[in-house]
RNA sequence: GGAGAGGUGGCUGAGUGGUUUAAGGCACACGCCUGGAAAGCGUGCGUACCCUAACAGGUAUCGAGGGUUCGAAUCCCUCCCUCUCCGCCA
């Protein structure tokens, strides 16, 4: 959520940095600006009434501590026409501000200034590279034809039990899996200084605002409910990410400065309904309905804010080099990048069976858009009440990271080839091909 | 799900309709005192919003939302959360 002060102030950037967003969004602010100003107007009004109000209470208070019933009696009469007029322009205001609310709370943020403009995916400038293709002395197969030859996954069965775009792991695959996870969790928490948290995996629609989820993307959640009783639907959602719960920990709070900073990472499956993405999903595990991720989450004093997006950006990066995957880093534009963040970097991973790079890491930093939604807030060593930084990133996506190392570390015979820092995790050095 | 007890500022803790303008204490900040410190003494000290060039001023806020009243931390209703016990349950 954007500072309505601050776009009070700065109508004019607030309009040029919305508009390089190029979603037309910019439109918003001269209704938003117009429902301020009738909200002070009403507010100024309304608060000099209740004043009045407080004092002939008080005054009638008075009168009866010393028996002078007649006297507060008629000033009771004139307080009540008083009241009347207050709740009617209480009402008034509390509409003003949920209109001005709802507004905000669909604003995207406003793009960092060393954002490329720019308005699709192909705006994008890659930063840097690292590693090479793998080449190969045979054709390099398909994640998919790999998994169903190993038994790493069964697709039929996963689509049996809850439709497509749902996987079951098998075997090997199920280990793999596993694997992965603990190794991530382990690389970020002893050697980049992350505290591991284990989250709820619902969370209230609170938690989903607070990080930008909604209002804008209800649909892309699967909602629960207790049961068949339709009243509590709506109360709980599966988290999308585990941003969601975790970006959340400290909402409503006062931090201290020395509290500051905090990391956390946190494994997770992500359930995503992708509405309205129905036929893009590619076969296999490359666009699914749940998948497994180790996010990273750090809640940082503002000026620090920068710095620590390009060391989390490194720590993603830690991992693919840790497996020996060849990956690009690329740095979204204004018109591809997420609603809530104010700069993002992507990290893509070659795929060779896909002959195409795959986005397994979103590193951004939300500025202080998230924290001012959740009401987060540090005390600085000043006295001031100040929003932090929120940053996320994935560290990262599972099932691309599962599908980029198979496919890169397959080997002629149809092994997998498994690099050795993940090997005391797997307790193998290769995935065989079945007897 | 059932019964009971609770929820007051950073913490603690009083307050059952009107100088409560949320007492007192702790912590914190500043000052006095001291060779220095502690203790003691004095002053200040929540948050959000409105207004103002600034100082000042105003409104709201006692888990949340409604209601009664001239006036609500206090009375009524609904909901949330915590604790104790019971039931069910991995």
């Amino acid at each position: 959520m954007l500072d309505i002060r601050w776009i009070r102030e700065h109508a004019d950037e607030a309009k040029q940095r919305l508009a390089s967003r190029h979603g037309g969004e910019e439109e918003k602010v001269d209704s938003l600006l117009e429902l301020d100003a009738k909200r002070r107007a009403l507010l100024t009004e309304v608060e000099q009434l209740k004043a009045e109000r407080k004092a002939v209470s008080k005054e009638i208070g008075a009168l009866m501590a010393k028996q002078c019933h007649e006297e507060a009696a008629a000033r009771k009469e004139t307080t009540r026409e008083l009241g009347d007029r207050i709740a009617a322009m209480d009402r008034e205001v509390n509409q003003a501000i949920a209109e001005q609310d709802a507004i905000l709370l669909s604003l995207p943020n406003l793009p960092h200034s060393s954002v490329p403009d720019g308005t699709s995916e192909a705006d994008n400038p890659e930063i840097r590279t690292w590693g090479e293709p793998a080449s190969f002395d045979f054709t390099p197969q398909s994640h998919v034809t790999l998994a169903e030859r190993l038994s790493l996954i069964d697709f039929a069965r996963g689509a049996k039990l809850s439709g497509s775009g749902f996987l079951l792991y098998t075997g090997w695959g199920a280990r793999l899996e596993r694997a992965l996870i603990q190794f991530l969790l382990d690389l970020h928490t002893r050697e980049h200084g992350y505290v591991e948290v284990s989250p709820p995996f619902v969370v209230s629609p609170e938690c989903m605002t607070g990080v930008g989820q909604f209002p804008k993307f209800y649909d892309q959640a699967y909602a629960v409910q207790e049961g068949q009783d339709g009243s509590t639907l709506g109360k709980l959602y599966l988290i999308p990410t585990a941003e969601a719960p975790v970006a959340n920990i400290h909402r409503e709070e006062l931090l201290k400065e020395e509290d500051l900073p905090v990391f956390y990472c946190a494994y997770s499956p992500c359930f995503r309904a992708e509405a309205g993405a129905a036929g893009v999903g590619t076969r296999g595990m490359i666009r699914v309905h749940q998948f497994d991720k180790v996010e990273m989450i750090k809640i940082v004093r503002p000026d620090e804010g920068y710095r620590e997006l390009d060391a989390m950006v490194a720590n993603a990066e830690k991992v693919l080099q840790l497996l020996g995957l060849h990956y690009r880093v690329i740095l979204l534009c204004t018109g591809d990048m997420g609603f809530a963040s104010a700069k993002t970097f992507d990290i893509e991973v070659w795929a060779p069976g896909q002959g195409s790079y795959l986005e397994v890491s979103s590193c951004s930093n939300c500025e202080d858009f998230q924290s001012r939604r959740m009401n987060l807030r540090f005390k600085s060593s000043d006295g001031k009440n100040l929003h932090p930084h929120l940053l996320n990133g994935s560290g990262t996506a599972l099932a691309r990271l599962f599908v980029a190392l198979i496919e890169t570390h397959q080997q002629s015979d149809g092994s997998i080839f498994i690099p050795e820092p993940l090997r005391p995790y797997l307790g193998a050095d290769s995935i065989p091909t079945p007897a």
